[in-house]
DNA sequence: GCAAGTATGTTGTAAATCCAACAAACGGAG
DNA sequence: CTCCGTTTGTTGGATTTACAACATACTTGC
């Protein structure tokens, strides 16, 4: 097993604390660490939003379903991130989304209020913990807005371009791997999967983009 | 003139802080308080994305704009609340959405990184000013949730129904006004006017709602 | 009260999307 | 390599939505 230690260090939501800080919060009984495997349910909607979870390894998705069985992917997220913490910290006290675990997946789920409770001499924890969280939240409103902007798009083909343009921005190139498959994809974009993958077919007879699967390439017109 | 000092009370990016640290704010050069009349743009996309906004009095739109015209509300912002404070805090150079007025308003544009560091002193004002960030930007996060649950909705008339079950919820009411007309309230639910008006008519008929301009009333189906 | 402008509702047609069914390509297990 | 489950692509028909044009209702300023 790796050294928990290390991969909590590497998790933004405890930058700047020090060790002991990390180990009141290891060694809390407020604290659990949990294996899932590939697309075991992690938190279900309905579920209490009592725990942030953060991910030492793997990475899940942020779901929601329809009474249809339409899926709906809201976000991706992967180690080191955490998630659910808009959750608890807002006092919801039923989960109005599902996290599920994308691919086997190592998670810690802390109860942070519960260890501030136990340890009121930690002060300073307290401090970071919440310029910590500022960021992270303001960071995962940016996600919002962006996942907003792509689903706003009136069409399937806008829908696809505008997600196509923020991965590429993303990954600094024209050539990038989406992290989703085709189901998973129109999940995220909120269309049919078929009508997707034959737009997706269009776009690449009309030169353009290239695609492979989950490999895409963006051609620029010529000025 | 309505006091200013009151109206900064109330605001939720002030909360627990003391007359000093709001005249430090006021009296900033890199404080300004601007009136904006009805449909006026307060910030334009693009535009820098150096100040945040203090809605005294009125309320603003956040949009974008399509090429082709296309008008998307992302979200509706009240008296006391603020906007841009996401991208502000986020370093973002652009605005990537556009403020627009929606009623005649009173708006204090501040720029908090310059006040913090022209007043090295003022470090409670951090320490708040950060914590009423948390709250403020989680609470937002929230919002951009139920919008997405909204859009994210396959057709127009299972938007509407979320739209008005979500603002019966607010308003702990199956009678109440909503804040759009028909055409915001399209912007917002991300479809066609018309078609949204031919559903609206259609639910009414069905028995569903009833409706007269903003008002509306959900009829309980009998058990 | 009237006129002009704005908002809302209605309708028919064109276009886009969903849906279901199937074909083809791929990837792993044995 | 072959088999089999999964993913992706393709197609046609049913449904939904967008679009445009117009009718009606409401609002505001005079």
């Amino acid at each position: 097993m790796k050294n928990i230690f290390e991969l909590m260090k590497k998790c933004p939501l405890f930058d700047k604390m020090d060790d002991k800080e990390l180990n009141v919060i290891l060694k809390s009984p407020h604290t659990k660490i949990q294996d899932f495997s590939k697309n075991q349910t992690v938190i279900s909607e309905g579920g209490s939003a009592d725990a942030v979870g953060i991910i030492l390894s793997g990475s899940v998705q942020i779901v929601r379903n329809d009474y249809f069985g339409n899926r709906s992917i809201i976000a991706l997220i992967d180690s080191p991130q955490i998630f659910a913490e808009v959750f608890v910290f807002a006092d919801i006290n039923a989960m109005p989304v599902s996290v599920v675990s994308v691919t086997d997946s190592r998670i810690m789920l802390i109860k942070p209020k519960d260890i501030l409770n136990d340890n009121p001499d930690l002060s300073s924890f307290h401090t970071k913990l919440t310029s910590n969280l500022l960021r992270i939240v303001t960071e995962k409103n940016l996600k919002l807005n962006e996942k907003i902007e792509i689903v706003s798009k009136r069409t399937t083909r806008e829908k696809i371009m505008a997600f196509l343009m923020s991965q590429a921005k993303l990954n600094n190139s024209d050539n990038f791997t989406i992290p989703y498959d085709r189901q998973a994809l129109a999940d995220f974009l909120e269309v049919d999967r078929s009508a997707m993958s034959a737009e997706i077919s269009k776009l690449r007879l009309e030169g353009i983009i290239e695609s492979d699967r989950s490999k895409f390439r963006l051609i620029k017109k010529r000025g």
